[in-house]
RNA sequence: GGGCAGAUGGUAGAGCGGUCAAUUACACCUGACUGUAAAUCAGGCGCCUUUCGGCUACGCAGGUUCGAAUCCUGCUCUGCCCA
């Protein structure tokens, strides 16, 4: 059984549906995961996870390298066994805190040189590091330390962060090589994928995708995109990654994104999707509503809406924040309440908003997976994008 | 009936002669949020105006003053206390 297979194609696009098997269950493509940054999906159980239907959770490296130090969640027997969660686990790099936290680190040959906000020791995440801490981690799937640039995409910038990750990414194979054979790693089964990066130039992503697929990787992430450039452009440098990519290997696609940012990709040959975007605007008050025939010049189409649950004409709807919808906080609660837990600062109010957003995310993955199955994805990607309904 | 305190923008509550269209908070409105330093952040919030600027405003009516939300007088109302 390989590592990755594809079960169906779409017709009408790259799109495909896939299953990845790793030493802690299957993962059924095209999948979202949730993030975990901490160990923990903010406010929500490992078992409400598993129950609405996510296979696996993303947790950060930086993070949790920082805090509780990766040698405690060894010592808990991985962390699998340290949040409970029994699926596998995807763990970002720390490559994301190098640019996000840019302000206050400094990207060298060796590494990444910073500071911890406790207790202000200075610090070299570097390729090595982020390997050894990963393993230590236990994740089933362990990313590479990679190094990006951010938005406007600068060519000569692009060119640079793709020849270092190239680099780092040598030096990371060896450190998993190393762990895999001499070590005793938490996880045997933990697989390492590499990390294309080259913004939108076409050419750069080309080179990137052969670098890493030259190393050997059995999976692949795109890097440096949703740093804020248009759709398009994120789109343009999906397509100049996949098609340099082995077919039968799954992809990631590393911080997307919006619904339609993620149907649009699932389109172009993407597997798996990673974004905050569910869980951090629940918190913000703005609630994901899958909108059912809406009216379009080409007839009645599926998108989706959003809400902002905080304003007052809320106040008294005492109706669900989407009728068709089958999670906990639609099923039993409405507007009007949520809206008061927000408003008056209730630790539910975030919690309930989070179950809301996340399945409606899981749904659209569903959704995807089922209309690739039978045939009408193309359909699907059609109209499917973000709708004004007021 | 007497005494005391007070009346400020949706609300609470600053201001106590000019720099006040009026601090601040809440409410309300807009907008952000894409490998989570984010249960966060930014902007707006009398009316007209793109800006400049103009107009009307701090219970009501007068007055003092170059100038009043701020001082004085009367009135109205509210709260507390004493009869």
């Amino acid at each position: 059984m390989s590592y990755f297979e594809v079960l169906k194609k779409d017709e009408s696009s790259k799109a495909r549906n896939g299953v990845i098997h790793t030493a802690h269950g299957d993962i059924h493509t095209p999948a979202f995961l949730p993030i975990g940054t901490k160990g923990a999906v903010k406010t929500i159980t490992s078992e409400e996870l598993r129950f609405w239907g996510a296979e696996i959770v993303l947790a950060n490296t930086y993070h949790l390298w920082q805090r509780p130090g990766d040698l405690l969640i060894y010592k808990a027997g991985g962390l699998h066994k340290f949040m409970n969660w029994k699926g596998p686990i995807f763990t970002d790099s720390g490559g994301f805190q190098v640019f996000s936290l840019a302000k206050m680190r400094k990207t060298m040959e060796a590494g990444v040189l910073f500071q911890f906000d406790l207790d202000g020791k200075q610090e070299i995440l570097s390729p090595e590091k982020s390997v050894d801490i990963q393993a230590n981690l236990g994740s089933d799937i362990a990313l590479i330390l990679d190094d990006f640039p951010g938005y406007p995409f600068e060519y000569q910038r692009s060119k640079e962060s793709i020849e270092l990750t190239k680099r780092w990414a040598e030096r990371a194979v060896k450190e998993h090589q190393k762990i895999v054979t001499d070590g005793d790693p938490v996880n045997p089964g933990q697989k390492l994928w590499g990390i294309v990066q080259g913004a939108s130039f076409p050419d750069l992503r080309k080179q990137s995708a052969e670098d890493m697929v030259a190393l050997g990787f059995e999976g692949f992430a795109i890097g440096g995109v949703a740093v804020g450039e248009p759709h398009e452009e994120m789109m343009k440098a999906v397509e100049a990654a996949l098609p340099h990519l082995p077919e039968n290997s799954p992809k990631h696609l590393l911080g997307v994104g919006t619904p339609f940012d993620i149907v649009q990709a699932a389109a172009r040959g993407c597997d798996t999707f990673d974004c905050v975007i569910p869980t951090r605007e629940a918190r913000h008050g703005r609630l994901y509503i899958a909108a059912k025939n809406v009216e379009t010049p080409g007839g009645t189409a599926e998108g989706y809406s959003t809400i902002d649950i905080r304003l007052e004409k809320y106040k008294e709807d005492f109706t669900p924040v989407d009728n068709a919808c089958d999670c906990y906080l639609c099923l039993n609660h409405t507007k009007a309440y949520l809206r008061h837990l927000l408003a008056t600062g209730e630790p539910l109010a975030i919690r309930l908003a989070t179950m809301h957003n996340l399945k409606f995310y899981l749904n659209l993955m569903a959704k995807i997976r089922s209309a690739i199955e039978y045939g009408h994805f193309e359909e699907m990607v059609k109209n499917y994008k973000e709708y004004e309904t007021n």
